[in-house]
DNA sequence: TATGAATGAGGTTTCATTCAT
DNA sequence: GATGAATGAAACCTCATTCAT
C-alpha cells in the first residue's frame, strides 16, 4: 500500500520535505503533552516554527498533520528495530536479539509510541488504513524472523501461531510504553526484557502439550 | 483507592444513579461510533433521553461524562470476568479457565474495550489515577490466581514474575479488542482462545532455561 | 414552490419568529451599506441585538441570512403591491393605479430592493431557484391584471404579450431602485410614474402596427 | 470623466496592456462561474497564466482587477453597439436597427453584462463613479439616436423623455441577460427583440393622451 | 521583470457551560 | 428537578498582499 498523498500548495519538494519535517518534529512533541485534539493549529505552528499560513501551505486540514506523525512514527520504529538484524538469523539467538533491540527501540520512542497508540483513531476513515497496514509492517518483521527460524529448523511453528506470536511480540513491546505508568515501577528496562523474552521464547518454543 | 467523586446538583441519590446509568449507556453508544472528542454534550444528553441542561444536573463537566463511561466499563469487566472464578482454585485448569473466561468477556465488550483503551488519555490529570488504578485491579485478579497456583505447588514464579505474567494475560485479552481489525480476519475467537492460552501456559509454565 | 426551510436549533417557533424579524432588520441595514460578503456574521448578530452563538441558533450558515433577507424583501415588496388592487379591476386605469401603487412601493423600499438585487447571485444553487420564484410571483401579479384587462375587452394582447409586459413593468419599477443614482438627478418619483405609466400604458395599448 | 488610473509597478505599456489584457480574459471567465467575492487572486493569475506575484506587479489591489474588467465589459459592448448606426441615421428604421443591435450585443456578451451587473457594487466608492459613467455612456447612444430623430422629425419627444426612453432601451436590453433565466424559456432572441421593439416604439412614438 | 513562499488578520462556525423560567 | 435559549471563547482555515530571490 503507498502512502497517503498529503497535498501541499508549496512546489518546491525539498522545502516541502523540509517543512514538513519541523512541522512534524513540532507536533510530536506537543501531542506528547496535550493529545492531538487538545493542540491547536496555532501552537503547531509555532512549535514548528512559522506561521499558522505557511503550515496550511503544507498541509491542508489539521488531521493530515496527525496522519504524517502517526506515518513518521511508524517508520521510525521499524527502520531502527530493522537495523542490526542481519546476523543470526534463523536461530533462536537471533529472534533474541531481535526482541530485545526492538524493546528497546520503543523505549527510546516510548512517548512517541505512546502518541501513536493513543491518537490514531482520531484519524479520518480516510488515513486509518495507510497507518493501520504500518501495524502490520511491524508485525511483519518479526513473522519474517519466525520464519526463518522455522524453515531453519530452530522453531516448530504453523503460519498461524508465526503470525499471532508476531503480533505478540510486537503488542508485549508496546505495551512497555503504553503502561510504563505501572511497568517502570516495577522494573528496569532490562529486567523487563530479561522476563519478557524468557515468556516469550518458552511461549514460542515449546512443543509438547502443557 | 476509593472512586472519584462526580459532584451532582440533584440530592436524591436514587435518582442519580438512575439519570447516570442512562447518561453512561447513551454515552458509550456515542463514544463507540465518534469518539469522546468528536461527541458534543447535546449529542450525549439526547442519547441519554433527556436536556442538556438535565445533563449538567448529574455531572459538572464534559470530562465527568468520559470518567463515569470508564469507570463503569472496567467494573463491567471486572465483574463478568470474576464470575464463576471459585472453582478449580489454584490450579492449572482454573488459570485456563480463567483466561478463557476473560477473553470471552472481552469479546462481548469489545466496544467498549476499545473505548476504554482510546479515551483514557483525553481524562484529566485529576480523574485518571482512578482509572488506571481500575486497571490495576485488573490485573490483581490473575495476580490472585497466579499466586494461588504458586501456593498450591502448581506454579513456581517470583512475586516479579506473577505481576508481569498478570499483565500479560490482560494485555493479550484487550490485543483481542484493539487488534480486531487485524485478529478477526485471522482467527476465530475459539481459536485465538486455544492460540493465546497455550502461549500464555507456556510461557507460565515451564521451568527450565530456554 | 415551498419556501425552503431554514433550520433553527431553537424550537420554540413564536421565538424563532421574533428572532428571526430582529436578524432579518438588522442585517438588511448592514447589506444596505457594505453589501452581504463585506458583512460579517458578528455585525449581523450585534445589529440583530444577540450574541455570535445565538446568531447560530437560528441559522446553520452565513448564507441562510442572506436567503432570510431576500425571501422578506420580496415578500413585502408582493404583499404591499397586492394591496388594494381590488377597485377597478379589468380596466386601464386598475391597471395605471397598480403600476404607480408598485413604483411608490419601490421608492419606500428601494434600499431593500437594491439590496435584493445585488446580493442574489450570492446564494447557493440550493437557494437560488425559490427566490427567483418570487420573481415570477411578481410578475404574476402583473400578469393577472393584464389578463383581466384582456378578458374584459379593454386590452388586446397574446398570452405572450401579456408574460412580456409583465416582466417589463416589474423590471422598470425596479429599475428606479437600482438607477437611481441618475433617475433622482433626473426625475422626481411623482415625474417618473407619469412618464413612465404614460410609456407603458402606450407600448402596451396600441394594436396598430408602427 | 477619464478613466480611473490602476497602477502598474512595471513601465513597459505594451507589457501591461498585454498582460492586463491576459488577465481580464481569465478573471472574466472566473468571474462569471463563481462571482468576485469567491474568486481569488490566485486563481485569477492562474487563469490569467502567470504567477501570483506578477499579477501584483499589474494592480495595486484585487479590486483593481474588477474595475478593470468592468470597465472592458462596458467598452466593449459600447463599442459593438455603436458599430454600423451611421445608417438611416434620424429614421424610425435607424432606431429599430439600433435597438436589436443592441439587444443582439447583449446577447453575445449576456455573460459579462450578467457580471457587470452583479459586481458593480463590489466596486469601492473611489471606482464606482467612473463605471457608472458608463453606462450613462450606454443611455447616451440612444439618446443621441433620439435626439437625432427628433431634430429629423421623426419623432416628437421633450428632452426628459429622450434621457428617460434611452435608459428604458438601455435596461430591457440588459434584462435579456440578468433575467435570461425566465425569458429564454419563453422566447427566442428574435421574438424577444421583436415584441419588445414594438413595445418600445409604440411607447416611444404614440402621442395621443391615453 | 517574474516568482512563489511567507505572513497573519480576520472570517465562519462550534460547543461546553450557565441560568432564568 | 427539568428545560433549552443564550453566551462567547476559541477553534479551524482562507486569502490578499508582500518581498526576497
Amino acid at each position: 500500500m503507498k502512502k497517503r498523498e498529503v497535498i501541499a500548495s508549496v512546489k518546491d519538494e525539498k522545502l516541502v520535505k523540509k517543512r514538513r519535517n519541523e512541522m512534524i518534529k513540532g507536533a510530536i512533541s506537543l501531542f506528547k503533552q496535550k493529545g492531538f485534539h487538545q493542540t491547536t493549529t496555532r501552537e503547531i505552528a509555532k512549535a514548528s516554527g512559522f506561521s499558522i499560513g505557511t503550515l496550511y501551505e503544507y498541509i491542508r486540514k489539521k488531521e493530515d498533520v496527525l496522519y504524517l506523525v502517526c506515518d513518521r512514527i511508524y517508520d521510525e520504529v521499524r527502520e531502527r528495530t530493522e537495523q542490526d538484524l542481519g546476523a543470526h538469523h534463523g536461530t533462536i539467538e537471533g529472534l533474541r536479539r531481535a526482541i530485545a533491540h526492538y524493546f528497546r527501540v520503543v523505549d527510546e520512542l516510548d512517548d512517541e509510541v505512546l502518541v501513536m497508540y493513543q491518537e490514531v483513531k482520531a484519524l479520518s476513515k480516510e488515513s486509518l488504513p495507510y497507518v493501520l497496514n504500518k501495524e502490520l509492517d511491524m508485525a511483519a518483521i518479526f513473522e519474517h524472523i519466525l520464519r526463518a527460524c522455522v524453515e531453519s529448523g530452530a522453531l516448530q511453528l504453523s503460519e498461524s501461531e508465526i503470525r499471532l506470536f508476531a503480533h505478540n511480540i510486537v503488542v508485549l513491546g508496546q505495551m512497555w510504553a503504553f503502561r510504563r505508568w505501572v511497568l517502570r515501577k516495577m522494573y528496569t528496562l532490562d529486567e523487563y526484557i530479561e522476563l519478557q523474552t524468557e515468556f516469550l521464547l518458552k511461549g514460542i518454543m515449546e512443543k509438547q502439550r502443557v
